[in-house]
DNA sequence: TCCCTTGGTTCAGTGACCGAACCAACGGTG
DNA sequence: CACCGTTGGTTCGGTCACTGAACCAAGGGA
């Protein structure tokens, strides 16, 4: 019996010593990645993240549980009778923006074959660059100042009223209004 | 019995109509992004990142094979007799490092304390800012002009070669010369 | 002949993920 | 007041990916 503390499998790279690794600690378990893209999108309560992405119920418990202890996400009582929480993306989880920005444009220049879906600076509509700017304007775009504009691959009439909803053009950050199922 | 195949268990994510979805099938499981991360450092055979990830065998090959199928490795033959093969990352693969570098920087500033390594531009010595260009000269950083440079939180022995190696400073993308062990 | 290097494959065990069922707090309705 | 619907979970048995250790094989060199 040594005293070392058994490693969980499959969440720590121990030997690592990179941030890469310890990044990917936190949010390289499956599901994590798009539980906080579903977040940046406006994305809050329990049921919407559960339909939107067809994840496990024990599972999206277990993301959402560790993205608000590593202070991705926040847990924000939103009213009282009865009490329902939502969790609301903070400044450290909006800044996994450009990682995941970066990962949407290599997946869509390598793999996908038609255009889902693109991202456009709210001010003037341009779709950003390769690095995040406003090829028109010049400058870094904010997270809060990009647009999620729908494209021509997705499905008209998807399932899940969250899809449904990101069918319209849709600010960043700002909360998802999703109507009934 | 429905004719829908059965999905793997951990790979994909059927449902989503998303980018980064399609990028996580590829690079998102365990162990990927840091097979990727030693390719574009250099590292090439299969010994090399045995012993710098600690990674088992099996799993090793099974991520080599997979990421030459989607060719962000390519397999190549670099000694006839005996028969060695190395794994050399693609351009595909070096499209993956805006992704890696975000990655990184987000680990560095949100969950690692000491500092560990820079990426530096070759030209000038400067560290390069959070969207991969160079301060100093204005321009956006080609891999292949960056250097990996170690910093004050690494370990000054460690047991891999690799990892000896890699306390040097080191020019992205170049094959890299581990000693022996 | 024997051993070493390199680059793997095989296999039993473990734990993360899967989906379905169940649970509980509360509000509204008949 | 009984009952139902909504929301946000927990529990549980089964499956599959990951783990680590052993084994394998094609050469080269002593």
């Amino acid at each position: 019996m040594v005293t070392v503390d058994r490693m969980a499998l499959g969440k720590d790279y121990a030997t690592q010593e990179c941030s890469i690794a310890r990044a990917l600690e936190v949010v390289g378990e499956r599901w994590t990645l798009l539980v906080v893209r579903d977040a940046l999108y406006g994305v809050r309560r329990y049921n919407d993240f559960l339909v939107h992405l067809g994840i496990p119920r024990a599972v999206l418990s277990a993301r959402l549980k560790t993205l608000t202890e590593v202070g991705v996400l926040e847990k924000r009582r939103y009213q009282q009778a009865p009490p329902r929480d939502e969790y609301v993306v903070t400044e450290r989880g909006i800044a996994l923006w450009p990682a995941l920005r970066a990962l949407a444009l290599w997946g869509r220049e390598n793999l996908q074959e038609t255009q889902l879906r693109s991202f456009r600076h709210a001010d003037c509509g341009t779709e950003l660059g390769p690095y995040g700017e406003c090829p028109a304007c010049g400058t870094v775009v904010p997270v809060a100042d990009v647009v999620l504009m729908p494209g021509p691959g997705l499905d008209p009439d998807p399932a899940d009223p969250v899809s449904r909803a990101l069918l319209k053009p849709k600010r960043m950050l700002e909360p998802l209004e999703a109507g009934p199922v």
